[in-house]
DNA sequence: ATGCCTTTGTGAACGCGTGCACAAAGATTG
DNA sequence: CAATCTTTGTGCACGCGTTCACAAAGGCAT
């Protein structure tokens, strides 16, 4: 069993970069809009701001997918998606299952944006014997007993685990062995799983860490200017629209009340 | 307004590199579990298979932390613990608004692990007049009029915004007006935000779409692996536990049924 | 105290992703 | 038909991130 291997360094696609295949879902957003608003072309400049990326970057990207831009004037806005879609199979259905459905998994059940584009939650499943035969989203949660039965029966080959994070790696293990090969893993949880499977994981608590460093870093770097330019410490020349962050913590000083300050209570040894 | 710019190639930090600061949470959780079965020292190749990692990258990794190791035997647990947290800036109680209590907003609310580390829900904010005063997560649900209030009298700095995606840029400009400089965004939108605001995005249908993508190339690869074997062509050497996928549709072949197969109603002009 | 064994910390090489800048392509206009 | 203008497609350079591989460091046994 590979440990690690959660992500994909591996396999390098068709000649598609990783990098790129993670932009299109965002190109096709954006290009579904303008379609829907019957725009006929767009070049990659105007395209490029809708996505949020820059303009070269997603010129290279089409330019992997082939030549479907005309010189002088820009993308076929229709065409343009309809090869998107082809290239990251949506013009197939996949059915998919939710596995553990709690806050989150009801959540997820209840979303429309899944059905909106070729994915169909083929089932809802549960371990608890309770929530068996109960209605969440206009459909019945199906047990565990059964999850090899529904995988097979419906050719799922994409799951979504929504468990708590103890049961998610059995749960993954069960799901491979009926036939998923795709886990989008919402728990908090390294999976194990054998080469050929893809997992991406959804990590709110990452996200949140990742965005508090940020913060930190901001806060600690306010005070550092705010240091150097002694008079405008308090209230001085604030720029603009006045963002004013919460409180002038400190980065340096996030001493515990202890007598030692700055290391918890263990020492290295 | 900066157009683009959600993703941060910005200021690196204060020398810890973007991709090290998204693994800190990894590493943190994992020793985290250790130090609750009250493991003392952990070596890079252990803590880094239990992180998902390779053990020269947390190696590495740590380095731009500090020399918190010890060579020959690894690193104190309960240190690194408390150093990762320092780090990240969860030594200090980080305040958090939910815009938008619908399906993911109230799970999100009834989240355990919000609290868990550092973070803690100061209100929940929606603007159908309808849930004001409605507890949720045994906490009242707040009206937007007062959104700029709660922002300021609690110091909340990270908002997490999910509304519907039409609401999103409006609910994150009055955000970032009140204070807020940090935004975990679910809503399938592009957000423009001025500089020194971060924003991270968790988008569900980018994942799956991802994960369509590489299903749809194993099933070719597959099926252009038993084209090249034509002994094995359906039920042949079937490796171990039979991943058969939902139909032999071929990646080439994804036309429509009408008569100019491969574009899909508009051509190019 | 000495030598052996384990594990860290990092120099160096490599590969991927990004963005600049421009030539080529095509539309458009006179 | 020729000139001009717009926009694509990409060669190229650069920087970041990953990984290898190893010397140095420290513990531990004898
Ligand atoms: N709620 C959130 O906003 C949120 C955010 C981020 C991450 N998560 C993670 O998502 C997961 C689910 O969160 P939640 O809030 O919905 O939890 P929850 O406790 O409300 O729901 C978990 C569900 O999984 C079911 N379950 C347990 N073991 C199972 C098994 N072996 N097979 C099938 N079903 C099983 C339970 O019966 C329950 O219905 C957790 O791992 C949590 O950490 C949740
Ligand atoms: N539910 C999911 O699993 C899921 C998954 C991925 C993404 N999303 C996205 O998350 C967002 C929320 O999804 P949901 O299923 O919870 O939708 P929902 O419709 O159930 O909830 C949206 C809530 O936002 C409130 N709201 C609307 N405009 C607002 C405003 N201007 N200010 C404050 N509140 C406002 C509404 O009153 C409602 O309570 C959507 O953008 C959706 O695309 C949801």
């Amino acid at each position: 069993m590979a440990t690690g291997r959660t992500h994909r360094p591996a396999t390098r696609s068709r000649g598609i970069p990783e990098a790129t295949v993670a932009r299109l879902p965002l190109y096709l957003r954006a290009l579904t809009a303008l379609s829907e608003r019957s725009v006929p072309t767009v070049s990659s400049e105007e395209l490029a701001a809708a996505a949020g990326v820059n303009s070269a970057k997603l010129r290279k990207d089409f330019s992997y997918l082939g030549s479907y831009g005309t010189r002088g004037v820009g993308y076929d806005v229709e065409y343009l998606v309809y090869q998107i879609s082809r290239e990251l199979g949506l013009t197939q259905d996949w059915p998919v299952v939710i596995v553990g459905i709690g806050n989150l998994g009801a959540a997820l059940a209840n979303y429309g944006g899944f059905s909106a584009r070729g994915f169909r939650v083929a089932a809802l499943i549960d371990a608890d014997p309770a929530m068996a035969g109960k209605p969440v989203a206009g459909m019945a949660v199906q047990h565990t007993d059964d999850l090899e039965k529904i995988i097979e029966e419906n050719g799922v080959s994409i799951g979504v685990i929504a468990t708590p994070a103890g049961a998610a790696q059995q749960v993954s293990e069960r799901l491979i062995a009926a036939g998923v090969t795709s886990i989008l893993n919402f728990a908090p949880t390294v999976l194990s799983v054998p080469d050929g499977v893809d997992v991406r994981k959804v990590d709110l608590s990452i996200e949140l860490q990742i965005l508090a460093f940020h913060e930190q870093r901001k806060a600690g770097e306010e005070a550092a200017a705010a240091a150097t330019e002694p008079g405008s410490a308090v209230g001085g020349a604030a720029p603009a629209a006045a963002v004013v962050p919460p409180a002038g913590r400190t980065t340096a000083e996030a001493r515990k009340g202890g007598p030692e300050g700055d290391v918890p209570a263990v020492m290295p040894a």
